[in-house]
DNA sequence: GCTGAAATTGGAATTATTCTAATTCGGGAT
DNA sequence: ATCCCGAATTAGAATAATTCCAATTTCAGC
């Protein structure tokens, strides 16, 4: 039984020119199949270093402004741990992180089939979660 | 039934001169009690701040120290809300937070009685969780 | 009251991220 | 195809939170 979450590495090129009402420009392109192909959930800067390899003039800052619009049209998560800097998944689904402190390797967690808030929490009544963040740190069994 | 944690207010005074092996400076005192007495999830800053009140000639370096000495000694808990600056919580029971996107205000929220890692999620066995870290935006019911 | 280790201090340094203002891009209208 | 305009990109400056540094100060144990 597998429990970290595994991904088949789909194709990374040849993305729509339009996804989730986003222009899809020559470097959100490239920031996304950049992090849609190593899914080790890379840093901004680690973005930038990789998406330089085959876009040489994209800047920093256009990194920072793609992975935003990305993220906020859902098209990608942001991780975060602590104060750590933020990192990107392009995981979609349900899941949380955990980090595993030998190696700071960061593995996607799935929740429990059907498993919902109120399950677990003792959230009032009436309450909305809009945003979620569950962040484990710790040792792998073997 | 109460779901949002509250607090009896304890007295934020009189605190022994060590606590859990860690030495109990004035500065530190004063910190500790400055978290303990309005306990809304204050920022270092905003610790620096109500400190300064009684005691002028504290630092903000030495407020960023004491409140790294009493998380690290398990006194105090760090909250960390995306990217947004730590905040400072002085209930040591398992806990996490629940931010209210309208007015800022930040809650604790307890887990339901007994309720396990391993019943909400899928952990490889053996994974052994040093920390969690749980937070929630959204709306609360009216 | 000394002494050494630890804590405090103010200021500088660092780091991640955001802002700014100028330039470039690209899609729709002409 | 060309023009136009809003949006995106860019380099570099600015900001904000936090950490570092080196010089004092404190204080517990002798």
């Amino acid at each position: 039984m597998i429990s970290f979450d595994h991904h088949s590495s789909p194709a990374p090129e040849e993305l729509p020119s339009e996804l989730e009402g986003l222009r899809m420009t020559k470097q959100r392109r490239e920031v996304l199949s950049v992090i849609l192909a190593e899914r080790d959930h890379p840093t901004a800067n680690d973005v930038f270093t990789r998406s330089k390899e085959r876009m040489p003039t994209i800047s920093l800052a256009t990194v920072y402004n793609c992975l935003e619009a990305l993220v906020s049209h859902k098209l990608v998560k942001q991780v975060n741990f602590e104060r750590e800097s933020s990192r990107y998944c392009p995981n979609l689904n349900d899941h949380c992180h955990f980090q595993d402190e030998k190696t700071g390797t960061i593995h996607d967690v799935v929740f429990k089939k059907g498993v919902k808030l109120e399950d677990f929490l003792e959230l009032p009544q009436g309450t909305e979660v809009s945003h979620l963040e569950l962040s484990l740190k710790g040792r792998i069994g073997y």
